[in-house]
DNA sequence: TTTCTTAGTGTCAATAAGACACTAAGATAT
DNA sequence: ATATCTTAGTGTCTTATTGACACTAAGAAA
């Protein structure tokens, strides 16, 4: 995207995507720095006229993270007016963020239509930044860089959700290693849910999921009691995504 | 709208209205009928440049039912290209239901915001129709008559999410008159849920929501036993909104 | 006044959730 | 080598929630 063919794109619409990765005990997001600037961004994009949204969603964070097989999922549309900045996309062409022959294209009324990702930490090798930015890093939720218009309300509304998931389907499949022990998972709910959580309560919790399976073996190499090793059983797993873990009526 | 301006409108970006009612022990969509074709359409619109999606969805509504603090809630973005339906648009212009040319404007890409809301079926008089329909009226979810486009499916997807936010909040307050007894609260219950629930269960869960005031007086001139009615409170009800239901974790 | 239908209530059993204390095993320091 | 420190792993008791279920009360209609 040196250039922008604005013909091809759908007017009006830009998606955000607010990618989750765990990393030492710590909910990261995928940020991106703006060029010259102290500004950081959420990766997104716009939406080509032939192309689903959830794909071009897709093909987004193929750009920043070489993945092609990330979880992704809508969960809420931006449609404020505030969205539309002039005075803020006026400085982007001043500081050299983007050309000035861009600046109609941005300056147009957006809307935004969030997704949230969850990824493996440790499968994006190397995070790439895209036209307007000069770096792209996993930043700390809970210790943010300044952030341009509102992506950090967006990443706000998304970590919301996340929490809200929890209650409704099983997380880890897609944020952590294909074995894992229950403390890290334990530590993984609690980091997203800003919480302690007590460690015979949780494990009875999970465990009664079935979507656990011991592999009998052991972490090695580490400090302290070695713990046993675990994998998702995706079947189950899928199947209680599906089907939602709290009953209610 | 006999006209349509179009440059005063968000191109590309459209949004779709589920309104929900409650009548006759049936959940109830308000739809409009297109004129010159057996073909039906939720009540929605397109985007003011200078206007907030949630604002436009209001304005959609009362436009509608002449209600103006409807309960609303954005639920899902549809953005798939299946959506840009040439052949559907050329129909339309065919029949007579648009103008020929308000052609190019049907004919984008759009990407539709999805909000449900939540009425009170009596309040709503008469429903108006709209610039390119012929008449406004109440259908049951469990017979509907065809849709345009992807409008079932929109549907579909609301009413999933009314479902499953029965978990996590108390429902009723917009759905229903000021009084109303528990079993009518519970016919709504199982109206949304298209299931039967237990009568001692259900009273003596929502009445542990502690959102229920009873005002010791009887629904009279009905068969049978008069049943008392109540009201909602609305502090708490606010209050159990906000906080929700299920503790989950 | 008898019958029919819905409203309203209470109990018991099963399940789920929260609080809590000990033993096991590996790493490190002495 | 052994003592110490830290985390892993397990079980029980109590309380709260859920689901199943049967009777009495009151109004309408026959």
């Amino acid at each position: 995207m040196a250039n922008l063919n604005t013909d091809l794109l759908t007017p009006s619409v830009a998606i955000d995507c607010v990618v989750f990765g765990f990393h030492e005990n710590e909910l990261k997001v995928l940020l991106l720095k703006l060029k010259n600037i102290d500004l950081w961004a959420l990766p997104g994009g716009f939406v080509h006229k032939h192309v689903d949204i959830e794909t071009e969603a897709h093909n987004a964070l193929e750009l920043r993270t070489g993945l092609d097989n990330i979880f992704l999922k809508q969960f809420h549309t931006f449609g404020s007016i505030e969205r539309n900045d002039t005075d803020h996309n006026k400085m982007l062409v001043d500081k050299k963020v983007i050309p000035e022959e861009w600046f109609p294209w941005f300056n147009q009324r957006f809307i935004s239509i969030g997704f949230y990702a969850l990824v493996e930490y440790s499968q994006v090798k190397e995070p790439i930044p895209g036209p307007i930015s000069e770096a792209c890093e996993w930043c700390s939720v809970n210790d943010l860089p300044p952030l341009m218009l509102d992506h950090e309300h967006i990443l706000t509304v998304a970590h919301e959700t996340l929490k809200k998931e929890l209650n409704n389907q099983p997380i880890g499949l897609n944020l952590l290693p294909k074995r894992f022990t229950i403390p890290e998972l334990q530590s993984l709910y609690e980091t997203i849910l800003g919480k302690k959580l007590d460690r015979r309560n949780f494990r009875r919790k999970v465990m009664s999921f079935g979507i656990l399976v011991c592999t009998n073996e052991r972490r090695t190499g580490v400090a302290h009691k070695a713990p046993l090793l675990y994998e998702f059983d995706e079947a189950s797993y899928i199947k209680a995504n599906e089907a939602g873990l709290s009953s209610g009526w």
